[in-house]
DNA sequence: TGTACATCAGTGAACGCGCGTTCACTGATGTAC
DNA sequence: TGTACATCAGTGAACGCGCGTTCACTGATGTAC
């Protein structure tokens, strides 16, 4: 093998996040063997304990990795209703539901993490954090901390409904909680845009 | 071994069905052998096949018994605003987050269901339109078709807001997450608070 | 009445297989002399 | 300048183990004669 350059180990190991976060997404943790998903990398599965200590230890990186990717799209969008709601059908499009190894993390996965050890939940936990913070700056840049609640409610409400979207077996059913998804979010959204009516705390 | 009388292996059957139920939930289906789930229902592996031809048989044959006993759950509910959100506060109780083995099993296992096979994804999919559908009777018993798209919202908030509030370590999130999800809940329901008006009965 | 037999839920060893993990080894390169 | 050596990412066989599944067997009972 050849002597490589500095930055080759760290490449490699990129690569083995990467496709393990596809393979995840699309079997599961606990479905995803350490051989095949080396050999999905190119390597053989020997060469996976000189980047990480255990499948436990990938596991914990690739959700860290995972989260930061999906933080890093939300932080690229613009501020404001329009855009949510462009993210919004787009996580709950016929595409994200048909394509798992290339989208959401915790749609894929979020049971099973509550399953995982500590390391692993305090990366998820870390991670989804960022998540529900960038997206309340969405929902309310000036004053974020106010749309935390809501943020929540939409996170958690995409997460499931593509969940379910993906577990049933009905075409029509599932195109059907997509939709319904969409609407649903909408609603939550629309319990924000208008906080004079609700009346709850003032603004800004 | 004594010749049993006639419903005995029905008795067993429905055992194993029952401790399966609780393995699967808190273990993951991948998680949970053949071996230490008949173990738990007193049995020794072999006795396993002499009432499913496979594991995913068994899979489907849990499945469609959980979301049975949950639509049971719900059916005895009176119908209306108040019994919802009495029902919504205690599936997102702090004691439902510490015990997946006995409480919601798409919350437990909803994304690991969309990676099974057609059979089992068969048996969720008639199991969990029965859900909806009586969630949406609660929510409107004269018109429940009506309410089907919100009853879906409140479905899937709750289910991915449990998940969620297990996956995070971090306690006071944790908390946090369960608080949120009730008060979305609740807005989500306020939206169907639609036609009838004297037959509702205010409440706060 | 006694006894030989059929029944059948459950036993437990065994099957091949893939799992996570370990480790002696490879071999192309940079470096020292 | 040529060459011996150190480096180290990656190889691939092997480890013990638990998986889902199979199957010859057990043994308490009901039934037939």
């Amino acid at each position: 093998m050849a002597r490589y350059d500095a930055e080759h180990k760290g490449e490699t190991r990129r690569r083995i996040i990467d496709t393990a976060g596809r393979r995840f997404k699309q079997e599961g943790i606990d479905g995803s063997g350490i051989a095949a998903l080396m050999s999905d990398a190119g390597l053989t599965n020997g060469a996976f304990y000189a980047h990480f200590t255990s499948k436990s230890d990938l596991v914990a990186n690739v959700v860290a990795d995972q989260l930061r990717t999906q933080h890093a799209v939300l932080s690229s969008l613009p501020a404001g209703r329009v855009a949510v709601e462009e993210f919004v059908r787009d996580y709950l499009s016929a595409q994200h539901r048909d394509e798992p190894s290339t989208g959401c993390p915790s749609a894929a996965l979020l049971d099973e993490i509550g399953r995982c050890d500590d390391t692993i939940r305090d990366s998820y936990t870390e991670g989804v954090q960022g998540i529900v913070d960038v997206i309340a700056k969405l929902l309310c840049p000036h004053n974020p901390s106010a749309a935390r609640s809501t943020a929540l409610g939409l996170f958690t409400l995409l997460v499931a409904t593509l969940q379910l979207a993906r577990a049933v077996s009905d075409r029509e059913l599932s195109d059907e909680v997509l939709e319904s998804g969409i609407r649903n979010a909408r609603s939550l959204l629309d319990r924000d845009q208008h906080p004079a009516k609700a009346a709850r705390q003032p603004r800004d």
